[in-house]
DNA sequence: TGTACATCAGTGAACGCGCGTTCACTGATGTAC
DNA sequence: TGTACATCAGTGAACGCGCGTTCACTGATGTAC
């Protein structure tokens, strides 16, 4: 609306790669990665299917795209939760809501937006250039979840809840345990899970990732 | 071999279901379900398509039997893995051996047949008649292994290894760590661990999910 | 032991579908003079 | 301020593909008498 440059009535539509996106991110949340189609997404922006290819090289590159935006939605979500969460003034009680806090974000999520949950991890398959080999190199939206994770660790290291020596390999755990659950109950065998059931089962969840991390205050 | 009734260069195949069900197992072996593709199906076993309509309703229902031979093989590598760890006598660390046994039969599955892993927790969308909701009772393999996890951690309390109090939900945040990680490593961005480093995490991670169940007996 | 016949388990051709992608094209835009 | 023209951003028709599924059919099997 206001944006003179989005006129869709128009043969030069002005935004159709933002266009193009934003419906395609709209089929993936209904429907996942497979939902977005497309001749699907050029038919609900009012264009040729055609036009996509001046924007896109491929379907793989728009979905990428929609990849991307979908790790960043993840990671917002991570992020709005932590700082609702943190309410504590004692470091190590906040250090502890701050990484249940992480984890709540990342189901909510998960929960709210399967269809982008599961477009988030979904490997697309070598997009343009069939031969060439993806590079190893992801863009950063992938990490930024991540280094939310790992940062909310450290800080449980930092404030002396969480042994040092235990700090290895703990957000491999960290996060199996929680994307297990995301992936058990969106898409496999705890689907049945709704409501206050599911609630309750995150956070005991939540509860016992903090308590396999962090040893009780060594007694003396 | 030597089955007289499965000679394959006869108008009457004699044993077409199962080797039907052979075919596609080992095209979700090697791609998942999506690869398990009614026409290839066909032509590996040298039948034509519609050859397979005398022994499926549909494409779904040639699926879900791979879906269930998938679940079938998990559950028999977990076993496997339980009877050949646990060597202890102790009762104690021998139910701590069989829960890591169960885990690491799990994962082992997951890396070692990925695809089947895949096929095994896909959903298959309702078979034969698409308008008959489906019914919330899946076959028993589904259960065969939960089952198994869920005697293992019986068996953690029984021992006193594992406080009575902290059994409730166990079972999900045990599996939730066990699956998040398979897939995480099979289908996600940990794809990158490998041999050693694979090995590592993994008996890291079952570890770290014993630590967390089983307090340390209480000092006095 | 031999034969008629119902039944079973295959074949081959075809259907309709929707996809990603390419082709030759045309309408709209904006810049140089 | 007006016009010529290169460039940009769309169109519409068509391609080839492979899928799941259905149709009318035929070859093989086995049972009753």
């Amino acid at each position: 609306m206001g944006t003179t440059a989005a006129r869709s009535d128009r043969y030069h539509h002005g935004d159709l790669r933002n266009a193009l996106i934003d419906a395609a991110t709209a089929l993936a949340s209904s429907g996942g990665p497979q939902a977005v189609v497309l001749r699907e997404v050029a038919r609900r922006v009012g264009v040729s299917p055609t036009a996509a290819y001046r924007h896109f090289d491929s379907h793989g590159d728009l979905l990428q795209e929609v990849k991307t935006r979908s790790l960043d939605a993840l990671t917002d979500t991570m992020a709005t939760s932590i700082v609702q969460a943190v309410t504590e003034t004692d470091p190590r009680l906040a250090a502890i809501q701050r990484s249940k806090a992480a984890g709540r974000g990342y189901l909510m999520f998960a929960f709210n937006e399967p269809g982008l949950f599961r477009t988030a991890f979904h490997e697309v398959p070598s997009s343009a250039a069939p031969y060439t080999q993806r590079t190893g190199a992801p863009d950063k939206s992938a990490y930024r979840s991540y280094e939310l994770l790992s940062s909310a660790l450290d800080n449980l290291v930092a404030v002396g809840c969480m042994p040092a020596e235990r700090r290895p390999g703990a957000e491999i755990a960290a996060w199996s345990a929680v994307h297990g659950f995301a992936v058990l109950v969106t898409e496999g065998p705890l689907s049945a899970l709704h409501g206050d059931a599911l609630m309750d089962a995150a956070e005991s969840l939540l509860d016992q990732i903090t308590v396999g991390l962090c040893t009780p205050v060594p007694a003396g």
